[in-house]
DNA sequence: CAATAGCCCTGGTGGC
DNA sequence: TGCCACCAGGGCTATT
């Protein structure tokens, strides 16, 4: 499940693999994957562009094509962009493939097919949902307690919902929403607006430190996600209670329970979480 | 308006 | 061993 910490190692691996390269050919395979334009002129417009950069918004990258055009894509929850070797055969689950200018090919596998890709302009990213709504991005300059505290204090959201509302904070997904309330001993069920100062103040130091360990250790691999390179992360050996049900607490050692909240699978221990 | 249930989708898993 | 219901969940849409 590709969330910050993992797209943007996916963009670290694929620097030195795409920038630089032009694309010669763009082959699409599940047309659903691309959401704007039509598949087509989606076609017609990546072919021949260089890709000049990759930045990254939440859980967006962005594959800057200059003039102001760039490739906007979401991997979701089983999406990759890897890298390979002109000569390697097309890799399981494949659904977009550039061909690049180089000895080496981007493509977009998708099992599930949640992923997206846009082709946009300048100006344009009001087409896609959400993306100009987003929250400010942990580590940050912007995403401060002053910030956060006085969202939390108008929700009456469960905590975890509320640091998984993209709008509120851009790039937490389900593994780091409990890492980070487990840091900071909050119950996930918490409302939102029942935390004081001093909690905010802790749960915001604890989703920078989860964060910057997530990237730190290269991602999160639970079953299907892999980086530019094919490389699967390390920091599912790092963490404090997700997919830990029924292990101990890294703490104090009491069995970890799991339940739902807004949805959402949801692991914390039931002592040191108040 | 806010919260929540349903939906998209496929592979892995646990129970019988 | 084989079958199958169920679960994983990001984000949009419909409903309450």
């Amino acid at each position: 499940m590709p969330e910050l910490p993992e797209v943007e190692q996916v963009r670290k691996t694929l620097i030195p693999h795409v920038v630089g390269h032009k694309i010669i050919r763009t082959e699409v395979f599940l047309d659903r994957l691309v959401q704007y334009p039509a598949v087509p002129d989606f076609i017609q417009g990546t072919v021949g562009k260089t890709i000049r950069a990759i930045n990254r918004r939440g859980k967006y990258l962005r594959l800057e094509l200059g003039d102001g055009f760039y490739i906007l894509g979401h991997l979701r929850m089983t999406g990759a962009l890897i890298a390979l070797p002109a000569s390697a055969p097309q890799p399981p689950y494949a659904k977009l493939k550039f061909t690049l200018d180089g000895d080496e090919n981007l493509w977009f596998t998708d099992i599930r097919t949640f992923g997206t890709l846009y082709l946009l302009q300048d100006g344009g990213s009001y087409k896609v949902n959400g993306y100009e709504t987003l929250g400010p991005e942990p580590l940050s300059k912007e995403f401060t307690v002053a910030y956060l505290e006085p969202l939390a204090h108008k929700s009456r959201k469960p905590i975890k919902t509320f640091i998984l509302d993209q709008t509120v904070i851009a790039g937490l997904g389900n593994i780091y929403a409990d890492e980070s309330l487990a840091l900071s001993r909050i119950m996930p069920t918490r409302v939102a607006n029942t935390l004081s100062r001093e909690e905010l103040k802790v749960l915001h130091e604890a989703i920078n430190k989860v964060i910057a360990q997530g990237i730190a250790n290269h991602g999160t691999t639970f079953r299907n996600y892999q980086d530019g390179d094919g490389k699967k992360g390390d920091n599912q050996n790092h963490l404090l209670v997700y997919s830990r049900k029924g292990q101990p607490c890294r703490f104090c050692g009491t069995t970890l329970v799991q339940i739902k909240v807004g949805g959402r699978g949801t692991v914390y221990c039931p002592k040191c979480q108040k």
